[in-house]
RNA sequence: GCGCGUGUGGCGGAACGGUAGACGCGCUGGAUUCAGGUUCCAGUGUCCGCAAGGGCGUGGAGGUUCGACUCCUCUCACGCGCACCA
C-alpha cells in the first residue's frame, strides 16, 4: 500500500503482493536502468541451462522488436515528430500521425492551432482513467483529439493531419504512431471512429513462388443466401482440395465480376446475383497438381447475394459434374472447412471483415510499388536515411527498474540533496547508509524516513546546514539480486563481498526455486549480475563473453503443492499442518511422501492419504532390518549383484534428474523383490545407504544393527559392482510378446536362437514370416 | 489477439521408438481379530469368456515405421504468461 512499483510488479492492474489497485501519480524516483542491458539480458538467455518456459518468459518480456523510426516535419511549424513502426512497408498507407496524450508535442501543437481548452478536457478525461479502465478493451480506442496540425509525409510530402489518442502509449517507442488504417487493426478502428481515409497499400501473398510459374488471372466468388444466411461452397472431395467456393480463370478482357457470375452459373447454377464487394488483388503461388503445373495467380475475391434462389441447369458435361458437390454451409461450417489458404483469406476478408495485417506486395507505394515488403522495407528506410529522416531502430517492452519504495523497510537509497535539490551520491566512507529509528514505519503516502528528526539532523551533520538524503528505501528486489554475492561473505564489514571469493564460486551451478520469480527476481539478478560483471566490480576488468555475465548456470522450478485445485498460502489460510502428521507417521514418512507425490517441477495435488504408502514401506524396511541376515540363506549373490547394479543405475539417474517419486519408486521395487529373498547384508547395507537421503532418521537407526562404524551419512555412495549382467532380448510375433531370449550379441544367432523355440516353432509352421532384428533390443516376427 | 505448456485407469503418476499403466493410493475378496483398525495373501484399464484366450485402449483425425504415449501434420480441451507494444 502507498508505494510506488516497478512495471513487473504489477499484475493486471494491480500490485502482486497485496492486490490493491494500482494508480497513476507524478514523482521523482530512482531508476536502474534496465533497458540498457535490455540486449545482453536477451542474448544471455542463450547461455544458460533453464526451462525453455522460463527463457520464453523472459523474452517476450523483454519484448524486443525490430523497426524504424520515421521523422514526420510538422507543416509550418519547426516542430518533428518521430515514429516508431515495424512496418516501413505501409508508408504509403499513413493517413494520420497519432500522438500519446502525453507526447511533449501533444500540447504544443493544440496550443499552437488554439485548441488548449480541448486539449486540457481530453487530458483530464484521460488521465482520469486507471490503469484497469485502459486495460478494458477497445472502448477507449474511440477517444481521441484532432490538434489541428498536419504533418508532411517524407515521401510524397502530403499533409497528414496530426491526431492525439490514449490507445497510443507513451512508455513505447516513441509515443507517437504513424496510423495505417488500411494494415492495423487499431488505426482500422481509430480512423473508422474518426471518418479518417483508409488506403490500401499491402496486397496479400499466400503460398510461396515456385519455379517454372504459369501466370494467369482468375477469381474466388463467395455467394450467400440472404434468406438462410448459409453460403455457397464446392466440395471436391478430401483428394481435390475438399471445401472450396466458386473459383476460375479470368479471360482475356474480362470483368472479373461477369468472370464470377458465369463461373457460378456454370458450376451451380445460380444466376441472379447481386454483387456486394471485392477484395485487393491477392498474389497466390500453388502447384496444380490435376495440370501438373506450378501457378502464380493473381485473384480477386468477390461477394455475391442471391437475388432469387432461380437456376438455370448446369452446364458440364456429366463426368465434370460427378466431381464435386454444391452446398450450402453455415459461415462457421464454411471457416473450418475451408482449408485451401487462398480461399480461407477472401472470406476472412468479406465476411468477417477483418483487415490484412500480414506481408505481401506492395501497392499504391510510387516507385515501391509491385516490391515485396521487405525489399520495400529495406529501400524505403535506406532511402529515408539518406534525406535524413528515419533509421532502423530496436525497441523493447521492457521498462526501466524503478526503485524508490515510499516503505520504511529496505535500505536506503544513498542519494544525498544539497540545499539547491541536487542530488549527489553518498559518500564511501558514509556507507552504508543506516535506517534511522525514529519513525513510526507504518505506511501512509509519504515514505517514513521523511518523518525522521534524526535522519535529517545525521544528513546536516555530515553535509552542511540544509542538506538531505533521499527518503525513499529500495525495492527489496534489489537486495535479493545480489544476496548470493553477501552470502560468500557474511562476515564481511569492509565490503559488501570478495571478488576472490566471487570468482572461486559464481556462477550457481544449480538455482531451485517456483515460476512466480520468471520475470521478477530473475530478471532483476541477472540484471544486477550483469552490471556487476561488465563494470568489473566482481571480474576485475578482464572481458568476459555472455556467459560470464550470468550468475544462475542451471535453473530448477519447482512446483507448488495444491490442496483442492488450490495453491496452499498463508493468506488465504489453506495451509496444512505437517505437525499432527510427523506425529502420527514420522517425519522420514512425511518427508517421503512429498517427495513421492509426483515430479518435482510439476504442480501436484495434497492428498494425505498417500502417506499411508510410505508408511507401510517404513514399517517394512524396518522389519526387514531386525533380521539377523548373516544367518539367513541368501539369494544368488550375481542376481542379486546385479539387481543392484540395475537399482543404482537406476536412481542415479532419477535423482540427478530431480525425478525423486522415481527413486523411491524403484527403491520400493527392489524391497518387493527381496524382502522375502534375503539380501547379503553387504548388498542391505548398500541399499540402507542409497535410502539415507530420503529417510535419514530410519536409515541412521536400522543401520545401528549393521557393522557400520559411525553414521551411515559417513558411508560413501554406492559404486556398481560392474557385473556385466547379462542382456535379454524381447521377441515379439507382430508386436505381441511372446518371450525373451539372451542376446547372443549377433542379428544372424539371435533369429536363429529365436527359431529354435519349441512354442515359436509351433506358432510358425507352415506360415509366412519375417524377422526384424534390433541389436540389444528385440527380435519382431512379422506374420502375414 | 500473440506466446508457452499439459492431456495415460477411480486417483497421484511410470514407460532410451520395442510386453502401456511400473510404484503408490483407493477399491474388491480372503486370512488373522469378539469387533473396528493394523498386518498378511490374491485381484483390480476396458469389453467378450467359467477358463484358456482374444478384441479395444495413452483427448481426437491423419501420417512416418516391422513396431508410436513417444516422431511429423492438423484438430479439440484445459492451464499459464503477456496484452491498445505500433
Amino acid at each position: 500500500d502507498q508505494t510506488v512499483l516497478a512495471n513487473e510488479q504489477v499484475i493486471n492492474g494491480c500490485c502482486e503482493r497485496c492486490g490493491s489497485q494500482v494508480t497513476k501519480k507524478e514523482l521523482e524516483q530512482w531508476y536502474f536502468l534496465t533497458t540498457k542491458l535490455a540486449d545482453e539480458l536477451l542474448e544471455g538467455l542463450e547461455q544458460v541451462e533453464w526451462p525453455e518456459h522460463v527463457k520464453t518468459l523472459q523474452r517476450n518480456w523483454i519484448g524486443k522488436s525490430q523497426g524504424a523510426e520515421i521523422g514526420f516535419k510538422i507543416d509550418d511549424s519547426r516542430f518533428k515528430i518521430e515514429v516508431f513502426t515495424t512496418r516501413p512497408d505501409t508508408l504509403f498507407g499513413v493517413t494520420a500521425i497519432v500522438l500519446a496524450p502525453e507526447h511533449p508535442l501533444a500540447k504544443q501543437l493544440c496550443v499552437q492551432n488554439g485548441k488548449t481548452a480541448e486539449f486540457e478536457a481530453y487530458n483530464q478525461a484521460v488521465s482520469a482513467k486507471t490503469n484497469v479502465d485502459r486495460a478494458q478493451g477497445k472502448e477507449t480506442l474511440k477517444t481521441a483529439l484532432f490538434t489541428g496540425a498536419q504533418a508532411i509525409h517524407p515521401l510524397t510530402n502530403e499533409k497528414i493531419p496530426v491526431w492525439i489518442a490514449d490507445y497510443v502509449l507513451m512508455e513505447y517507442g516513441t509515443g507517437a504512431v504513424m496510423a495505417v488504417p488500411a494494415h492495423d487493426e487499431r488505426d482500422n478502428i481509430f480512423a473508422k471512429t474518426h471518418k479518417l481515409p483508409i488506403k490500401t497499400v499491402i496486397e496479400p501473398i499466400t503460398g510461396t513462388p515456385l519455379e517454372n510459374e504459369e501466370f494467369r488471372r482468375s477469381i474466388v466468388a463467395i455467394v450467400e443466401n440472404p434468406k438462410t444466411g448459409k453460403l455457397l461452397s464446392i466440395n471436391w472431395g478430401p483428394k481435390l482440395g475438399g471445401n472450396l467456393f466458386v473459383g476460375g480463370g479470368i479471360d482475356e478482357g474480362e470483368d472479373p465480376v461477369e468472370t464470377a457470375k458465369r463461373e457460378i452459373a456454370e458450376e451451380t447454377g445460380y444466376k441472379n446475383l447481386k454483387f456486394i464487394a471485392k477484395t485487393e488483388t491477392i498474389h497466390h503461388h500453388y502447384i496444380a497438381h490435376s495440370k501438373g503445373v506450378n501457378r502464380y495467380i493473381q485473384a480477386s475475391g468477390l461477394y455475391f447475394q442471391l437475388i432469387d434462389e432461380e437456376k438455370q441447369p448446369v452446364a458440364l458435361e456429366a463426368d465434370e459434374r460427378n466431381k464435386f458437390s454444391v452446398e450450402w454451409l453455415e459461415k462457421d461450417v464454411v471457416e473450418r472447412k475451408v482449408a485451401d489458404q487462398l480461399h480461407s483469406l477472401v472470406f476472412k476478408r468479406l465476411v468477417k471483415n477483418e483487415i490484412f495485417s500480414g506481408y505481401g506486395v506492395l501497392v499504391d507505394s510510387g516507385e515501391y510499388s509491385t516490391e515485396s515488403s521487405q525489399e520495400a522495407t529495406d529501400r524505403i528506410v535506406a532511402d529515408l536515411e539518406s534525406a535524413g529522416t528515419g533509421k532502423f531502430t530496436t525497441t523493447y517492452r521492457l521498462r526501466d527498474w524503478l526503485v524508490s519504495r515510499q516503505r520504511y523497510w529496505g535500505a536506503p537509497i544513498p542519494v544525498v540533496y544539497d540545499p539547491q535539490g541536487q542530488p549527489h551520491p553518498v559518500k564511501d566512507e558514509h556507507l552504508p547508509l543506516e535506517l534511522p529509528e525514529d519513525v513510526n514505519f507504518l505506511p501512509g503516502g509519504e515514505s517514513p524516513l521523511a518523518r525522521s528528526k534524526e535522519y535529517k539532523e545525521r544528513a546536516e551533520k555530515l553535509y552542511g546546514q540544509g542538506w538531505h538524503f533521499d527518503t525513499d528505501t529500495l525495492d527489496t528486489f534489489v537486495d535479493s539480486s545480489w544476496y548470493y554475492l553477501r552470502y560468500l561473505s557474511v562476515n564481511d564489514t569492509e565490503k559488501p563481498f570478495d571478488k576472490d571469493l566471487v570468482k572461486k564460486w559464481l556462477p550457481v551451478d544449480l538455482y531451485i526455486g517456483g515460476i512466480e520469480h520468471a520475470t521478477l527476481h530473475l530478471l532483476y539478478a541477472r540484471f544486477m549480475y550483469r552490471f556487476l560483471v561488465q563494470n568489473g566490480y566482481v571480474k576485475g576488468a578482464e572481458p568476459f563473453d555472455s556467459a560470464q555475465g550470468e550468475p544462475f548456470k542451471k535453473l530448477f522450478n519447482i512446483g507448488m503443492i495444491n490442496l483442492h485445485g488450490a495453491k496452499m498460502s498463508k493468506s488465504k489460510g489453506n495451509v496444512v499442518s505437517p505437525d499432527p502428521l510427523i506425529e502420527h507417521y514420522g517425519t522420514d514418512a512425511l518427508r517421503g511422501y512429498e517427495l513421492f507425490i509426483g515430479p518435482l517441477d510439476i504442480e501436484s495435488e495434497w492428498n494425505v492419504r498417500g502417506i499411508n504408502g510410505i508408511h507401510r514401506f517404513l514399517i517394512r524396511l524396518y522389519n526387514y532390518g531386525q533380521h539377523d541376515l548373516s544367518l539367513l540363506e541368501q539369494a544368488d549373490i550375481e542376481d542379486e549383484n546385479a539387481d543392484f547394479d540395475t537399482y543404482l543405475t537406476n536412481i542415479n539417474e532419477a535423482i540427478s534428474d530431480f525425478r525423486l517419486n522415481r527413486y523411491l519408486a524403484q527403491a520400493m521395487e527392489f524391497l518387493n523383490k527381496y524382502e522375502k529373498l534375503f539380501l547379503s547384508p553387504e548388498t542391505f547395507k548398500k541399499f540402507l545407504i542409497t535410502l539415507s537421503p530420503a529417510f535419514p532418521y530410519l536409515s541412521e537407526e536400522i543401520s545401528e544393527k549393521l557393522n557400520i562404524t559411525g553414521s551411515i551419512f559417513e558411508q560413501p555412495w554406492p559404486k556398481p559392482t560392474a557385473l556385466t549382467k547379462t542382456v535379454e532380448i524381447t521377441v515379439l510375433i507382430n508386436q505381441k510378446f511372446s518371450g525373451k531370449i539372451t542376446d547372443p550379441g549377433s542379428e544372424t544367432a539371435a533369429k536363429k536362437a529365436v527359431l529354435e523355440i519349441i512354442e515359436i516353432k509351433n506358432k510358425l509352421a507352415g506360415k509366412k514370416f519375417k524377422l526384424v532384428y534390433k541389436k540389444a533390443k528385440v527380435v519382431n516376427i512379422i506374420v502375414n
